[in-house]
DNA sequence: CAAGATTGAATAATCAATCTTT
DNA sequence: AAAGATTGATTATTCAATCTTG
């Protein structure tokens, strides 16, 4: 079925790029854990939290999680529990479609937010974005939005569930 | 304690390029993922594999899998297990340091490897490295290794375990 | 019946403790 | 005592099944 060579392919450069994005976003990852950690957060959590706080009324629906997060829809169903069992979310009915909850983000949830961010912001300029030039780093970013467009179909910012995504 | 402006945190750039970084490599390796669960493997147990067939006599030792993979000390025995049970890796006495166990790729092992990787292969090729100009692509990697080197100290391709790394 | 959300059962990862060898 | 590896207990995530509403 196949008659090529593995051990050619095990050299091959696509491995190798594929190796650098690996450990360059889970090293950059790692680092950030740490100080979530020190707030009394998981990085899913936190990754809840900032997307929350980033949506015009501090609301979201609970499957608006989904697709951004690469979480299951019971996944953030139980990310949800633990932070409204901490006070840091709570769930609100949804007027519109009875079948959908939102989830508020709390005053707490804020203050937590707030003081995670700082420390957040400064981590990711020292490990990665202060680490190069900066016309390579914009060069970075649009490859990586490039990557990102073609990967994850309706993510470019808009995302926006009017349709229209022509 | 923080004077700072949350709301303009939440908008800093440096939340969007570790956004960029995050979508494009979730994005990337859940459809690699899909093609490695094809032929029964979970991508950890892919990646011990892969990193199997690249070292030169098809063996490592159990804590040198730590580092590279981000994964506990456990987890590492963990992944042995199952892919031991299911034949694709031996467990193997170190001789010069009877704490140390070797896991060795076995024939089984290779043979299995040998059928993800041309698909693998493909996909990274159509959904990243193919899809940048080779000058931008060869931009990307540089930065990234710029910025792989900085968060994981002593992942420098060589990180041979003869020190020196000055 | 499809979509949103949740639950129980199963799987996988971690931490802390343990065992052996250096 | 430190390093390599493993184990038990806990926690997190998923899948399949379920419930409610559209």
């Amino acid at each position: 079925l196949y008659d090529g060579d593995v051990a050619h392919d095990l050299d091959d450069a696509r491995i190798t790029a594929m190796g650098l994005l690996s450990e360059a976003y889970l090293g950059l990852t790692a680092r950030l854990a740490c100080q979530i950690a020190e707030h009394g957060l998981s990085p899913i959590e936190f990754e809840v939290l900032l997307r929350l706080g980033r949506s015009p009324d501090g609301q979201l629906r609970m499957t608006d999680f989904s697709a951004p997060t690469s979480l299951s829809a019971s996944g953030v169903t139980r990310v949800v529990d633990r932070l409204e069992r901490d006070r840091l979310v709570a769930r609100r009915a949804c007027a519109s479609d009875r079948r959908s909850l939102y989830a508020v983000i709390t005053d707490t949830g804020r203050t937590r937010l707030g003081a995670v961010l700082p420390g957040h912001l400064k981590l990711i300029g020292e490990w990665f974005t202060e680490r190069l030039p900066p016309a390579e780093l914009s060069a970075l970013l649009d490859s990586l939005r490039l990557v990102r467009n073609a990967v994850r179909p309706g993510a470019e910012a808009g995302a926006v569930r009017t349709g229209a995504t022509a």
